[in-house]
DNA sequence: AAGCGGATCGTCT
DNA sequence: GACGATCCGCTTG
């Protein structure tokens, strides 16, 4: 039986392409957060890409700011938002350092820790427990004061991504949702027919 | 089944 | 001072 948290991350260099290939790359892989010494762990099935200075929907369009600066620094680096005043979400730092992509995490099939989450969450229902961007960082304890800069490429960090040989199927691809610009660009990615995808 | 509005606050205009 | 890369519960059909 294989422990999540021993195997080596994904390294830098898997994070240094363009935002849809990242975002694509990263379906199938599996999250890792370390939380009070307990191991949670969920495999992304749904992502979003975010190009940066030329995406109107991207929090870098508008330039480098305190908020956003992760985003523009080197990748491999956990960005995480607060946003609607009570949810947080969380993305990676792609492209090389001074360019902002980044991949929003959408939504996760939880693995370990379940009960936890479910704790966290304040549901027992699996299906609600990592089924969207917000939801996911409520039931991994991820917030901006706790994981915002950290490095997902460490296996010391308490947030990182590890792949487990997991064999991806058919990948969807969908404009993404939420945003008010640029709303019909191709850039939200998810597994077919996965039971754990955000807006089913 | 689908649509609407409330919650709630950091960030930038 | 407005609004947002969301979620949930309530209303209506």
């Amino acid at each position: 039986m294989l422990s999540y948290e021993t195997i080596e991350p994904l390294s830098r260099s898997f994070y240094l392409l363009r935002p849809q290939t990242v975002a694509t790359a990263l379906l199938g892989k599996v999250l890792i957060r370390i939380l009070d010494d307990i191991v949670l762990a969920g495999r992304i099935v749904e992502v979003e890409a975010y190009l940066g200075l030329e995406d109107a929907a991207s929090h870098a369009f508008r330039g480098k700011t305190p908020r956003n600066e992760v985003l523009f620094g080197p990748p491999g680096y956990a960005y995480v938002y607060f946003i609607y005043g009570m949810y947080s979400c969380l993305n990676f730092s792609c492209e090389p350092e001074g360019h902002a992509g980044g991949v929003l995490i959408r939504a996760l099939e939880p693995l370990a820790g379940l009960g936890k989450m479910k704790q966290l969450r304040g549901t027992d229902d699996v299906e609600l427990l990592t089924s969207g961007p917000g939801r996911l960082c409520d039931a991994l304890g991820i917030t901006r004061s706790l994981i915002n800069g950290v490095d997902v490429t460490n296996i010391t960090s308490p947030l990182r991504v590890v792949d487990d040989g997991f064999d991806v199927g058919e990948i969807h691809i969908r404009p993404r949702v939420g945003i008010r610009k640029a709303v019909d660009l191709p850039l939200r990615f998810l597994l077919a027919g996965n039971r754990h995808v955000s807006r089913r």
